[in-house]
DNA sequence: CGAATGTTTGAGAGACGTCAACCGGTGTGG
DNA sequence: CCACACCGGTTGACGTCTCTCAAACATTCG
């Protein structure tokens, strides 16, 4: 029987001033799959029927089998991409951060083959596919190329992830996963000397790296007692890079 | 030191008059992921340009770093895209069959971060990436559309590898891996009651896998001793495909 | 205060890796 | 022609990493 998630911490309700009032204004704009589109392109479709929406902690965005008729970009908070496990588990295949598409792949009319969740409170853009198909299509060839590589980042993490899980041992994935998530979010602008919020629970670590929760809280408290990082009320605190760095090798 | 890989098999050579005379009568044709493309558009760019290579087994098609120019369709024999391991081994990431692009997201001018190889002797169809490029952007929205789709398969067949390598254990991953190369063959008609022709050592699936060569040793050989496979001179035989369903769940 | 959630710690079991050896087949070279 | 090396498959003994089961503790919320 699934359970109801109840979200206990606390989070001030989403304001719509704070959404992005342009496209060429935005926050994320540069850290978009179409970061590199010139100003002019962004006041034509399908940016200029974009709209907005907001979830609320740890709200379903896409439901599995779903066939999304919207591009969310994630313009604030956290979400997960996961998929269900015949044993009542999750397998969680990807972090969503600010500036990520929630559905890169959602060209297609295919049902998706896993779901997508808020963690924090979440905001985003929402794009018509049909309308960015259209639009993409009609590009330039530069943007048209450009458009077609979107997904090879992506692509890359997945294959990274796949040498991660194959390979490495607890600590080396979970090292590696922290300094991951630090470069995104550095690059992101939302981390600086090593510090960033970090929303995520252990059990969030342990179903993305394939691990029990007890062996993630044994690596994250070992790591944490030989002072390679602290950690504490949602702040994560990366104190020695190049040890951890040495870890994952 | 890399050590020279020395090819023990035999295998006869391959001779120009294997490949297809066109595409439209192109063994593989529906298998491709222009497979829904028109008899019309196949005798169009990218397809009348189209040339041919041919690889000897263990050979290298693309190296880490290279830009491709090109997009191979494998017509013959089975290829593998992998990375190199800081200790010196290697994680495959997935095995190319015929009617599988070797490079699908080569249409960015991004240095590849994997390479690819052949395992038995490949034979390939070569396509322009500027060409292709070109062609497709001037295609139907539709077939736009599809185009974008392409990668759709590789990336849940990498969301699939995750969930595997995370949560599975050996017995588990090696049924799945079985299984999974058996359908994807059945799919291109080079499978029948199971039976396939099945070229890797069991070094690759340890590669692929994420263990030893001798535990999956140990699991192939206990797998058969039950009655659920049978191998051999480059053989498998897919015996009892219900229980193999059984254990991957 | 009690219920629920998340973190922390301990003891024991099991799965998989490591190290090592042997075997059969095949090409190689004397 | 035969000894030999090499490769891949096979098997055994043993170590260790991670899981499982279990419980204590802190915090938050009702």
């Amino acid at each position: 029987m699934p359970q109801v998630q109840f979200e206990r911490r606390i989070y001030p309700p989403v304001m719509p001033t704070e959404f992005p009032t342009s496209c060429q204004t935005c926050s994320v704009r540069k850290l978009t799959p179409y970061g590199h589109f010139s100003d002019a392109a962004l006041d034509k479709e399908p940016f200029a029927s974009r709209t907005f929406a907001s979830f609320r902690a740890g709200q379903t965005i896409f439901r599995q089998g779903e066939r999304p008729q919207v591009l969310y970009t994630i313009l604030n908070g956290w979400a997960l991409r996961a998929v269900h496990l015949s044993d009542g588990g999750r397998q969680i295949l990807s972090f969503l951060l600010p500036g990520d598409m929630a559905v890169c792949s959602a060209f297609s009319q295919k049902p998706l083959e896993f779901w997508v969740k808020s963690i924090t409170p979440v905001t985003a853009c929402a794009l018509q596919r049909e309308v960015a198909l259209q639009a993409w299509h009609g590009a330039p060839l530069d943007d048209f190329a450009r458009t077609l590589d979107v997904r090879w980042r992506e692509m890359r993490s997945d294959d990274e992830r796949i040498t991660d899980l194959g390979r490495r041992s607890a600590v080396e994935r979970v090292a590696r996963f922290l300094l991951d998530i630090e470069t995104r979010l550095q690059r992101k602008g939302l981390a600086s000397e090593g510090r960033f919020n970090f929303p995520l629970r252990q059990e969030h670590l342990a179903d993305a790296l394939g691990l029990t929760p007890q062996h993630v809280n044994r690596t994250l408290t070992s790591l944490r007692s030989q002072g390679l990082i602290s950690y504490g009320d949602s702040e994560m605190h990366i104190v020695d890079r190049v040890a951890l760095e040495k870890i994952v090798k």
